[in-house]
DNA sequence: TAAGCAACCGCATAAATATGTTAGTCAGGT
DNA sequence: ACCTGACTAACATATTTATGCGGTTGCTTA
């Protein structure tokens, strides 16, 4: 059974080398090597391939949207990403738009054919730094609430009415205090959570997830 | 550098089987094999292994509360876990406990060898059904995407830099742009927004995940 | 009973922020 | 050639925020 390719890669030389590559194993066919997404529509129901390297990085429409555009209209295709760095919001994206695997460039030839194998027979390669990445992310969202800043209640209120965007004035009269008493709490609350202004304290709130 | 493991596992034959390839090869030493887990934190300081290959099923403690425990005291030590089947619950819980791979016992001899010198060199070594399991989790999670405020390049930087607390003064120097241009950056972001503050942007960031 | 703490309030001042208006340059598209 | 949008920048003004200090009350606990 020959698994046909479609090459995204703005590079040329790499293109022809990966192309040489594939061509040259058995089992695999290059369909055609773009050197960028514009048509990947097209290119997609002209060929109709079994799997797509894709470039990250390219001019135009880069590797991540010609992605999604692709799993708007098709799941069944494997998508491989490449990509010359293990960017932590590349990889995010990728994934969750339905990439099959990413993988480094600078991945050994016999590696790729490898990764392509697997990716062909459902599996989900990736460079192992890559898999370090998504596992850190996998485990830092699903963290269980982190440090204890020990808020009072009434600090956890305002905090509350902080991330909601309330100003000093409006949180007084919600809280039916004066406004330098909500000053208070709030200081008191920067300490705790060192920091030392409002958004630092939304943004600490959202990350530790003590809302 | 010669790598020190240390091994977990139940079944007599592949305990010896494991201990032998690993054993037989260049670089590795495995100082004991284990058949439970009920002794973990001191095997760990008697042996103060660099790996630890870890069978998920196993009678007693488990691999799984092996790895807890062993988390709780030491967060250096690699730990790959071994398991037959590669079971959706038992992923997330080895991942987000800390472990650096997960691979499936029927893994050739040879695979395994290279998964733990990946492990060993910071990667995330992982089967590719695993691998598969982990991406379907992680977009399935986070589908539902934020809307798209199109905001411009620069304005995505300035938010970007709000959400980390930078001040406008800060934020000018960063950018290398006067204090007055970082206003009407701002301005901007406020309106396509639709919010009148620092803190309200940088909770929206955080919400609509748009960062 | 004294100490500690959360919650309350006030005043003062400096810094940061929000809002408005205006305007030049530049790139891209109609 | 014209228009739009992004990016840059300035000036003015009012409001909000951050920080310092001071204080009273009432409840819990060593």
């Amino acid at each position: 059974m020959m698994t046909k390719l479609l090459i995204y890669e703005d590079n040329p030389q790499l293109r022809e080398g990966l192309t040489m590559l594939i061509n040259g194993s058995d089992g695999f066919e290059v369909l055609a090597a773009c050197k960028n997404c514009n048509n990947v529509l097209e290119d997609l129901e002209t060929w109709k391939p079994d799997l797509i390297l894709m470039d990250i990085d390219m001019p135009g429409i880069n590797g991540l949207e010609g992605l999604k555009k692709i799993r708007q209209v098709n799941s069944d295709v494997k998508i491989l990403m490449l990509t010359v760095f293990d960017d932590n919001r590349n990889v995010f994206q990728a994934i969750s738009n339905g990439a099959n695997g990413y993988i480094l460039k600078k991945t050994p030839p016999s590696k790729l054919l490898e990764y392509i194998e697997e990716a062909q027979s459902g599996g989900a390669p990736m460079t192992a730094s890559i898999a370090t990445q998504v596992l850190k992310m996998f485990s830092s969202m699903n963290n269980e609430k982190g440090e204890d800043y020990n808020l009072s209640d009434r600090e956890k209120q305002v905090l509350q009415f902080l991330v909601e965007g309330y100003s000093y004035k409006m949180i007084a009269n919600e809280m039916f205090i004066a406004i330098d008493t909500v000053r208070s709490h709030i200081k008191k609350i920067y300490e705790k959570l060192h920091v030392n202004s409002k958004s630092e304290a939304v943004a600490k709130a959202f990350k530790d997830k003590l809302l």
